[in-house]
DNA sequence: CTAGATGATTGCTT
DNA sequence: AAGCAATCATCTAG
């Protein structure tokens, strides 16, 4: 404003200072023009160069005049371009993203111990986002997991700090150039937020690009999943040692599916699943397991120290009588082992009651037990 | 390569 | 929630 309080008096004989100017004696018009070819070429120079034109333009006689031209001109602008808010929609993305980051671990303040959320939202039988607990898959899971993070947190700070020196050097520029155009305060700080809106912008590139990586390596991971190994010949012992010396009642506690999972090196829902199969498949096939069958009572016979119910056969509801009745059906599998029976050995089948035959009720109204045998080897 | 074995998953029942 | 039954997908021995 106070640019206007001087007007532009028609020049004076000789400028106070216009230390470079070759043309000697400019047209009037000129004079105009030539300053704001100064303004336009400083873009082009050296710092040094444009430093020494700056001071030479801001000593300039014409400047006061062409500043209030300008400030004019602004004045119109200004109220153009007012009103034009930025921050869209954008945001709710952003947070959804960040979140997401943060329940994988990638981000947030200290990762967590094992992925928990998305072993929440697992399967029951098995923890479906992380499988096998002490697998070597997991851990190259992790590692490649925090690799991501690594990469992440890295880019990350990488784009902050361009934002901010970008910000300090665009803001400086702007107060720089205030000296000989009008530049509010105001102005600086929407520059700023424009330059901070696009800048968030490549951070919400970089966040979605690490989204994108987690996704993938968890399906890389599920599908990994599927391509199951066989337990070592260790675990496979150390359940169907407890499975034959359980017959009469193969339903390890929780207790005992944690030793057994212990000793065979699995997890406790790999114990479940072993166990759910081969009841099964014993039951549809028991011919088929007697020969295992007499391995491992003989086994077990000989080998008092192997996994003992351990409270399972003693809490057991369905078998009450949990001292002698395991002796006692280990000489019965060896009796049917020496005599097989066509049935699939249904004499086991009787002496053990059936276990926890869901056919049960259903199938047999005489309450005949070996007819849970053949109609579930079928 | 194939058949059988086997671990995992899914849908259902209790 | 645990278990059963069926099924899938992979492994393995021959």
């Amino acid at each position: 404003m106070d640019a206007q309080q001087r007007p532009s008096h028609p020049s004076p004989p000789q400028p106070p200072s216009a230390p470079r100017r070759p043309p000697p004696s400019p047209p009037p018009d000129s004079d105009t023009a030539d300053v704001l070819q100064q303004i336009m070429a400083i873009t082009d120079q050296s710092l040094d160069e444009a430093q020494a034109r700056k001071h030479a333009l801001n000593c300039h006689r014409m400047k006061p005049a062409l500043f209030s031209v300008l400030c004019e001109i602004k004045e119109k602008t200004v109220l153009s371009i007012r009103g034009v808010q930025d921050e869209g929609p954008s945001s709710a993305q952003l947070r959804r993203l960040d979140n997401m980051l943060l329940a994988e671990g990638v981000s947030g303040p200290e990762r967590r111990g094992r992925g928990a959320p998305a072993a929440a939202a697992a399967g029951p039988a098995t923890p479906g986002g992380c499988p096998n607990d002490n697998g070597l898959e997991h851990s190259d899971y992790r590692a490649r997991l925090s690799h991501i993070g690594q990469i992440y947190h890295s880019e990350l700070e990488k784009y902050e700090q361009a934002c901010r020196e970008f910000t300090t050097h665009v803001a400086s520029l702007l107060r720089e150039q205030s000296r000989i155009r009008p530049v509010s305060p105001e102005e600086i700080q929407r520059t700023v937020r424009v330059i901070h809106a696009k800048f968030n912008g490549i951070q919400m590139q970089l966040k979605q690009s690490a989204c994108e990586a987690v996704m993938a390596l968890r399906s890389g991971l599920l599908d990994a999943r599927r391509k199951r190994q066989n337990f070592s010949k260790q675990a496979t012992e150390v359940l169907n040692e407890y499975f034959y010396s359980h017959l009469s009642n193969p339903y390890p506690s929780e207790e005992a599916k944690e030793e057994l999972a212990r000793k065979g090196g699995i997890t406790v829902s790999q114990v479940s699943n072993w166990f759910g199969n081969k009841r099964i498949r014993y039951k549809k096939n028991m011919r088929k397991f007697q020969q295992e069958s007499t391995i491992y009572t003989a086994k077990t016979a000989a080998d008092p120290t192997e996994v003992r119910a351990q409270g399972s056969q003693a809490g057991c509801p369905s078998t009450p009588a949990s001292g002698s009745s395991g002796e006692a059906l280990t000489t019965l599998q060896a009796l049917t082992s020496l005599q097989p029976c066509p049935e699939g050995g249904s004499l086991l089948s009787q002496a053990r009651g059936g276990w926890q035959v869901k056919q049960m009720s259903t199938t047999s109204p005489a309450g005949d037990p070996g007819s849970v045998i053949s109609a579930a080897s079928n």
